[in-house]
DNA sequence: ATTATATTTCTAAAATTATCGAAATATAAA
DNA sequence: TTTATATTTCGATAATTTTAGAAATATAAT
């Protein structure tokens, strides 16, 4: 199961187009940026922005807020925090990674 | 091209097969285990193995390496740590996560 | 040499994803 | 109420991915 939201998370991720639209949220900091905003940023059309906005919020990466005409789209770093920690367990947390940087502090 | 890399990787760790293979293997440690082991324990077909077991090769997350008949798979902890570096940057590191549990060590 | 084991390559079908123009909807301003 | 702005939905096509059986390769054991 948590395999399963993991895996759905990181495959959205893991596309150029909505890893640039999610970095460039993750940039803007919590109050995240307007549907237009990210368009002039990342340059594609509407539709195909549209598209992609809509699998990160449907993973529940973005949340999106309406005001009138605006919808911001806002990142949730909580839910970015799951997959990470998903990544890092039994591997960083079990002491397996090289460097250590990673090191929970206890 | 760091965007593009990591992209490619988070895309190839979003599948529920392949991140249970890399998941397995990561369980395994820095020996890692043999293709055979792995069916085992995922239980899919040969060849469809094969192909996920390539894909997580082709992106470095895995490793080969070959003791006479028997393949083994060796995560690559650093390559995911890269990943998970990416994921944070502008994010824990830049104090916007919520927690902090990710905060790192100065 | 023959047989067994481990794994890959080939091939082809089904499923999913990406892309984007055109039309539609929603909300606000004139 | 007409017009402008912001964004989505529809529909269709191209591209990529997933799946797996069958045949091939590589290495070792008999």
């Amino acid at each position: 199961m948590e395999l399963e939201i993991t895996a759905r998370r990181l495959a959205e991720l893991g596309n150029t187009t909505r890893l640039s639209i999610f970095r460039y949220l993750v940039k803007t900091g919590f109050e995240g940026a307007p549907v237009g905003q990210i368009q002039k940023e990342i340059g594609i059309p509407a539709s195909t922005l549209s598209h992609h906005i809509n699998r990160l919020v449907s993973v529940g990466l973005i949340r999106q807020v309406r005001d009138s005409r605006t919808l911001y789209c806002i990142p949730q770093f909580e839910v970015l925090e799951e997959v990470i920690k998903f990544l890092m367990s039994e591997c960083c947390a079990g002491g397996k990674c090289s460097s250590g940087i990673f090191e929970q502090t206890p």
